[in-house]
DNA sequence: CGATTTTGCGAAAACGTTTTCGATTTTTTA
DNA sequence: TAAAAAATCGAAAACGTTTTCGCAAAATCG
C-alpha cells in the first residue's frame, strides 16, 4: 500500500514518465489511446500526484493563510466560515492563525506563512498593531495581501469593509431622531481603526444634530467583554445619571450593560436607548431585544478571499494589480432596545 | 529581491550546496569558520529555506489538518484556539476545514488532506456520519489520526472524550436529588455518539434513582439552536403540563428553552429546573443563570493536539503507536436555573 | 617519520513532478 | 512517390533541498 509514482506507471505500461504526465493532464501530444490507458491504469492504482512535487515544480501551494485576532469570537468565526467555504470551491486549503491582537505575534505568524509559502494571505489586524512594515513588506515581496474588517488605511492592498464611520453615523443618528438628547459611547481601544471610525461617526453625527460633544461620556474599552459591559454601565449611571442614549462598539458589551443597567433599576429602553454593533445573533433573542447595526461577517469573509483569489490568478499571468477597497453594506436593525 | 538558495550562497562562497546546507543544520563534519561564515551570510541575504523542497525531501509538511462540523459555534472555536496554539508551538501549522454536519463533505474533506499530505488529521466528526470506512482508511494508511469530542467508538484510533454519560448521569442525578419527579431531555440528533451517551446517561440516572423512564419527555431536536429550544419549550409545557425537570443537551438550546418557558409564564427554576451542557460564557450571565456541565474545549483541543504530535513523533521513528483514549473531567455548575 | 585516525568538504543521488525540445513515425500534400 | 506537415513520444533539465559516501588534508599516534 505504498504511494504510486508516475514512474510507476511508466514502468508497468512501458511507457515514459512524461508520457504519463502529460496524459493525466490532458496534453494534446499524446495520443487517445495512450490517455485513455494512462488514465486507467492511474485510478487502477490510485494514483495521487504528491503535493510536494507539485508544489516544488509549479511554485504554489494552493494554499492561503489567515491571520485573525482571536477564533472565539462569533463574528470572526463567521468570516471564517465565509473564507473556507469559498477557499474549498476554488480548491485553496485555509491555514489559520490567531494573533490575540498581540503585534508581535501577528509579525511572528506572517513570517510563518511566508516561510510555508502561502500563495496569499488574508489579515485582520490586531488591536495593538500600531506599526505596519511586516505588512508593506508582504507587498513589497509580491505576496497577494488583502485585509478585512480590521484593517491599516495606511498599506497598499486591497481592504474588505464596512463603512464604521457610517454605520456608527446612522446609529447615533437613530439615538438622536428618536428623542435622546444625551448620548453616550463605549468604545473600543484607542487604536484598531474600526475603533477610531466607530467613535467619529457618533461624533460626528451628534455635531451635525446641534448636540454638543462631550468627552467625559466616551468610555474606553479594553476587552470589549460582557463583564466590561456590566462594569461600564454601572459607572456610566454613577457618573452621568441624565444620559438617555448610549451607542456601543459591539453587541457583546450591549447585551453585558443591559443587564449592568438591569441590575441599577435602570431601564431599557424607557430610561435609556442602547444601539450595539455587529448583530450577533444573541441580540434577537435576548429581552429586551438589541438595536444594533448588522455586520455580514460570513459575507465579508467570502469577498475577502474572491479578492484574494482574482490578485493570485493576476499575480500568476503577471499583471499588475491595483489595490481595491471594497465596502460592504451594514443597516440597522431596530428591536426593542430603543425607544 | 528574489528568492535566495542554498546555491547562491554556495556559489558567493565558493564552497559547495551540500557544505552550506550542513552548516546551516549544525553537522558536525563542518569546520566552526564555515559555519558561522555561511549562517553569517544566509542571515544577511535574509536566506529562507524553500517549504516545497524541505517538504519533498523531508516527506513531511509540518501541517496538520483538522476536519470539524461547524466552525461558528463557541464550543468548536474554543477547541480550534487549543489546537492552533499548541500546534503553532511545537512547529505545526493548521488546516481547517468544516464538514457543515454532511458525510459526505467529510470524506471529500479526508481526501483533500490526504491529498495535500498532512502530517496528521483532528476530526470531530458530523452529524450524519454513520459509516466510518473512510476513516479506518486513513489508519490503513498510516496517517495519524486523533478524533475528539464526536467520536466513533468503533474505529481504531486515539480520541479525545469528556465522558458525557457520565455527565449527563450527574445532571439528571442533580435534578432527582433537587427534588425533580418528572424529568424530561432535549437531546440532539440520534447518530452521533455523544448525542446517544447524554441520552443513556439521562436514563439511567432516571433508573438508578427510581423513578419511571417515559419515552415520551424526550425530544429530539435537529438543529440545537436557540429557536428550537423556544420551541420544544413551548411544546413540552403543552404535551407535559407536570414536568419539573428537565436537561438538555447543550446550552444554547437550554437557553432558548428558558426564553421559552419565560413567554409561557413557566417559571425557571420554580415551576421547571433547567440543566444545560458545555457551560458556554452566556450560561452565567443570563438570568435567570444556567445550571450546566462544563466541558473543556480548549483543553480538549490541547489534548487532542498533544496526542496526534506523541502519533506523528512515533510513526516518524517507526514505533507501533497504540491507540488511547483520553477522558477529560466535567464537573457540573450549579446556578440559578435548578432549584 | 610513516601509519592511522580524524576533520572538513564536495559530488551526486534522491524526492516526484512539469515542461521544453528534439526525434521519430505517421499522415497529408504536391 | 517524394516532400512537407502533423502526430506521438521520450530524454532531460529543472524546482531546492537533504544526506550518503568517498576523498583529501590535517591531526594524532606509535
Amino acid at each position: 500500500m505504498k504511494t504510486v509514482t508516475l514512474k510507476q506507471i511508466a514502468e508497468i505500461l512501458k511507457i515514459s514518465v512524461s508520457t504519463v504526465s502529460k496524459a493525466l493532464k490532458d496534453y494534446p501530444d499524446v495520443s487517445n489511446k495512450t490517455r485513455r490507458l494512462v488514465k486507467e491504469t492511474a485510478e487502477l492504482m490510485n494514483y495521487k500526484p504528491n503535493a510536494f512535487a507539485v508544489n516544488l515544480r509549479t511554485k504554489e501551494s494552493k494554499t492561503i493563510g489567515l491571520i485573525i485576532p482571536e477564533v472565539v469570537h462569533h463574528f470572526f468565526s463567521s468570516v471564517i466560515k465565509g473564507i473556507i467555504a469559498k477557499a474549498e470551491k476554488k480548491g485553496y486549503l485555509v491555514i489559520i492563525l490567531q494573533s490575540n491582537e498581540s503585534y508581535e505575534l501577528e509579525k511572528k505568524q506572517l513570517d510563518l506563512l511566508l516561510s510555508k509559502r502561502v500563495d496569499g494571505i488574508l489579515i485582520s489586524l490586531a488591536n495593538e498593531t500600531s506599526d505596519f512594515k511586516h505588512l508593506s513588506d508582504i507587498i513589497f515581496q509580491e505576496v497577494p495581501l488583502v485585509m478585512f474588517d480590521k484593517i491599516a488605511k495606511i498599506v497598499n492592498c486591497s481592504k474588505v469593509i464596512i463603512n464604521d464611520r457610517k454605520a456608527a453615523y446612522t446609529a447615533t443618528k437613530y439615538l438622536i431622531d428618536s428623542g435622546c438628547k444625551r448620548i453616550a459611547h463605549f468604545r473600543g481601544p484607542l487604536l484598531p481603526q474600526n475603533s477610531i471610525d466607530r467613535f467619529l461617526g457618533y461624533k460626528s453625527a451628534l455635531i451635525d444634530n446641534g448636540i454638543i460633544y462631550d468627552s467625559s461620556l466616551v468610555y474606553i474599552l479594553e476587552e470589549m467583554s460582557f463583564d466590561e459591559g456590566v462594569h461600564f454601565a454601572k459607572q456610566l449611571n454613577k457618573e452621568h445619571n441624565d444620559v438617555d442614549g448610549l451607542f456601543i462598539n459591539t453587541d457583546l458589551v450591549a447585551i453585558g450593560a443591559i443587564a449592568g443597567f438591569n441590575k441599577c433599576g435602570v431601564k431599557v429602553p424607557e430610561d435609556i436607548s442602547i444601539v450595539g454593533f455587529s448583530n450577533w445573533f444573541m441580540s434577537s433573542v435576548i429581552s429586551p431585544s438589541l438595536t444594533t447595526i448588522n455586520q455580514p461577517g460570513y459575507e465579508m469573509g467570502k469577498i475577502a478571499f474572491k479578492q484574494l483569489y482574482k490578485e493570485m490568478l493576476k499575480l500568476k499571468k503577471n499583471k499588475e494589480v491595483t489595490p481595491k477597497i471594497i465596502e460592504l453594506e451594514t443597516e440597522l436593525v431596530i428591536r426593542e432596545s430603543t425607544r
